[in-house]
Order: structure tokens, then sequence, then C-alpha cells
DNA sequence: CCTAGCGGTAAGGGTAATAAGGATGA
DNA sequence: ATCATCCTTATTACCCTTACCGCTAG
């Protein structure tokens, strides 16, 4: 029956367009609206767009600084293709090996290189280099490689773990020039965004903060407050938290941090399953693996997470999802020479193997300890004839 | 003198790595 | 009962995007 929404789960874009897109207030559940028309990203792999025009967008991507705004507007009116979020380890590399570059072709120091980085000076600043670095991943924006750069060489960056001084002159640093970043990171000797992570994660509300497992009562509230914010306002329950309003709702009692992970979690799956908790099954490896390899992204830093879950099959934060689908990646050994599409196909394979569960599941004869299985007979019901139907690599690959 | 847009800084939104405790099943 | 293994929960450093706005080139 709903065996389509598994075969094809969403469309992938993640490359394109997926604008953060605050989802259209939809009730609590429905299902939402595929947030492109469903053209687009599909058929860049197809061929809507001649070279020439892909390599003009290109080069609007790395001259020119477009806000946020006005990118997403062009995704929409004219299919700009641009790429959002981790930058991959290949990117990574070409970033560097682009900058490498750059300095033997002007023969640069450190310093001098440093400085087009960071510059001082208003004359030292150098709009080819962003461009060019940026020409180097594409179809990155220009201010992503811009910031990414930044943090990445940035002499104060990765320093780990935070000592008790370091807190003290943070603190006392932010009492002398309030929330003033850049001069505080001067004092404190870390990068600006790493003080004010530390400010806002852990030395607010520090003494009212509590850790550790979170009480009955804390649960509650959280849960409240969520769905207060959320469903009651036709808002979206899995997009539409603001987390730190969030964690001042507490009463500093928790961070943002805290609130967020505990809510995607933990708290969402129980509340989307009448109040017991699922626990993931090789049944649910099983569907995510089919999800993931029906995206056919070329890897999995592509993978549009947010857009996984299905109303079907929604008991999972994108976030967990994401998690498992890392771990069961890391199960397979040499994967870090493996291409996107092996490691999904090796899956595939190893998943398939573990049915005695999957089927036993169905088996309504011994029904198992607890009721969480009743659930699992929604998405594990279609399992069996999806496997024996087979020929999962191609299939739906181009639509007309 | 005006103004478009660059690019530096802050604010907002989110995950990866890790550890430790809890189920589960041979 | 035991132990390996997988799963869940919690912590925190680190990461990416967007908003904002002063400045300057044209």
């Amino acid at each position: 029956m709903d065996m389509s929404k598994l075969a094809k789960g969403p469309v992938d874009p993640s490359i394109a367009a997926n604008m953060s897109a605050f989802a259209p207030p939809t009730g609590a559940f429905a299902p939402p609206l595929p947030p492109h028309p469903l053209g687009t990203s599909s058929l860049l792999v197809l061929q809507p767009f001649s070279t020439c025009q892909r390599v003009k967008q290109l080069d609007l991507l790395a001259t020119k600084w477009l806000s946020a705004r006005k990118l997403a507007e062009m995704v929409e009116t004219e299919g700009l293709v641009y790429k959002k979020g981790k930058f991959s380890a290949t990117e990574e590399r070409q970033v560097r090996e682009a900058i490498e570059s750059h300095k033997t072709a002007n023969n640069l120091s450190d310093a001098q290189l440093h400085e087009i980085i960071f510059p001082k000076d208003e004359k030292n600043k150098d709009a080819e280099f962003w461009t060019r670095i940026t020409q180097a991943v594409p179809p990155r924006p220009i201010v992503a490689v811009y910031h990414f750069v930044r943090r990445k060489y940035h002499p104060l960056g990765q320093k780990g773990a935070w000592k008790a001084a370091e807190d003290a002159a943070l603190k006392q640093a932010i009492a002398d020039l309030g929330q003033a970043w850049e001069k505080v990171s001067a004092r404190v000797g870390r990068m600006a965004s790493d003080c004010r992570d530390r400010y806002r994660n852990h030395l607010v509300d520090r003494d009212t903060r509590s850790t550790g497992a979170w009480s009955k009562e804390e649960e509650d509230e959280l849960t409240r407050i969520v769905t207060d914010m959320t469903i009651k306002q036709g808002r979206d329950i899995d997009n539409d938290v603001f987390w730190s309003r969030v964690s001042q709702l507490m009463g500093g009692r928790r961070g943002r941090q805290q609130c967020r992970i505990k809510w995607t979690d933990s708290l969402s799956k129980l509340v989307k399953n009448d109040g017991t908790k699922p626990r993931w099954s090789p049944t649910d490896a099983f569907i995510l693996i089919h999800k993931i390899d029906s995206l056919k992204v070329n890897d999995d830093t592509e993978i549009d997470w947010k857009l996984l879950p299905d109303p079907d099959w929604n008991l999972w934060s994108a976030h967990t999802l994401q998690r498992r689908w890392l771990t069961m990646k890391r199960g397979i050994k040499g994967y870090e020479e493996m291409t996107h599409q092996d490691i999904v196909d090796i899956l595939r394979v190893k998943k398939s193997l573990a049915p005695e569960s999957a089927s036993s599941a169905l088996d309504s004869s011994k029904p198992p300890t607890k009721e969480r299985r009743k659930r699992k007979i929604t998405s594990a019901g279609e399992v069996p004839e999806e496997m024996t139907k087979s020929a999962p690599t191609v299939e739906d690959s181009d639509p007309e």
C-alpha cells in the first residue's frame, strides 16, 4: 500500500534547494508538502540546464555575495542550484589545495596568506582570492566558503576542553566588554565564536543549570513547552522549535543543547508513539538503507536528513536517523575507502540478512514481551514483500 | 552626494565525537 | 548467569547559516 513511500522517499534535493524552509504550518503530522515542485533537483541530474547556464550559475555563486534571502529567491525563480550543509572531507581537501596553489602561485608567506584571510588593513583585501577558492568547491556560494576558511585557518582554533581559568577569564571579559566577541576573543585567546558558544551553552545560567538524568517533571515540562510552541501554534513539531527560548522557558535549568537533544532523541518519539518508547530494530535499519539508496546521492553529506522521516515511519528524528546511518556505515570494514554507493550496496545485503527478528515480529502467534512490537508491524508489514521484490537498484531512477 | 553591495561581526540553528549505562540474546 | 553487542542517553566542543550594518567604490 504505502510501499511507494518507502521506495521513493523524498526526492532528495539536498544539493540544491534545501532551504530550511520553515515548514508551512501543516497539521500535527500531516505529510510535509514537498518543499519543491519536485523538479529542480532531479532535473539537474537529468539535464535541465545547458552547461552554459550552469557555468553562469557557478560564476554567480563564486563572485556575488548573495544574501540568504536572495539565494532562496533565486532557487525558486530560476532554479539556482547550490550546496548547503557540512563540508565533506573532499571539499575540505579541495579548499586546502586551492589555497595552497594560490599561495605558491603568488609566492606568499604564511603571514601574507594570513593577512589575506584576516586582513587588518583595508588595502590588503583580495576579492579574487575568495572567488578562486570558491570555484574549487562548486556549487558552494562564496559566503559559505568565506566562513568555512576563516574558521579553519584561524590561529586560535581547535583548543579543546575549556579550563576553569579560561572560563573565569571569559566571564570577566564579558563583564568588562559585553558580548563583543571579537574583543572578548582577544582577551581570552579563543575564537570569537567559541567564546560565544562557551558562554551561551555553559556559562549563562550556570548556577541554575542542572545536569544528568532528567526528572519526570522536567520531561513533562519540556514536552509541554515544545508542543505549546509548535502544534498549538500550527507549526511543525520537528522543525519550528526555538531552543534558546525553550531553555529560557525551562527557567534556565537546562541549556538549549540539553533541551534539543532530549527532545529529538528521546521525548519526540515518545510523543509520536503514544507514550511508549520504540526501539531501533533491524526493520528500521532496512527501511533507512532503502530510503537512502533511493536518494541516489553521491555522498552522504548531500543527504538532507530532515526529509527522510515520513508520516508512516516518523518515530525517528532526523538526527537519530543520521546517527544510525553513521554507526551502520562504520560497522563496515574499510568504509573509509569506499564510495557511498558501495556502502549502501553492502548494507542493503547485510541488513536484509537479519530477517528473523523482523519476521518474528510479524508473528502475532508469539507476542514478544513488550507492546512496542505492535507498532513495528506497521512498517515491518511491508518489508518481506519489498525484500522479495528485489531489483532495488535502479528502477525509478528516471521519471519520464 | 548617493547607493549598491562587500565583508566583518554577532546571533541563530545544528551536529560529531565520546562516554557510560541499559537491553538483548547467544 | 555471563558476556558480547547493540541501543539509549547525556555531555560538550565544534560547525554552518542568517541577520545586521558600517563602509567604500563607483
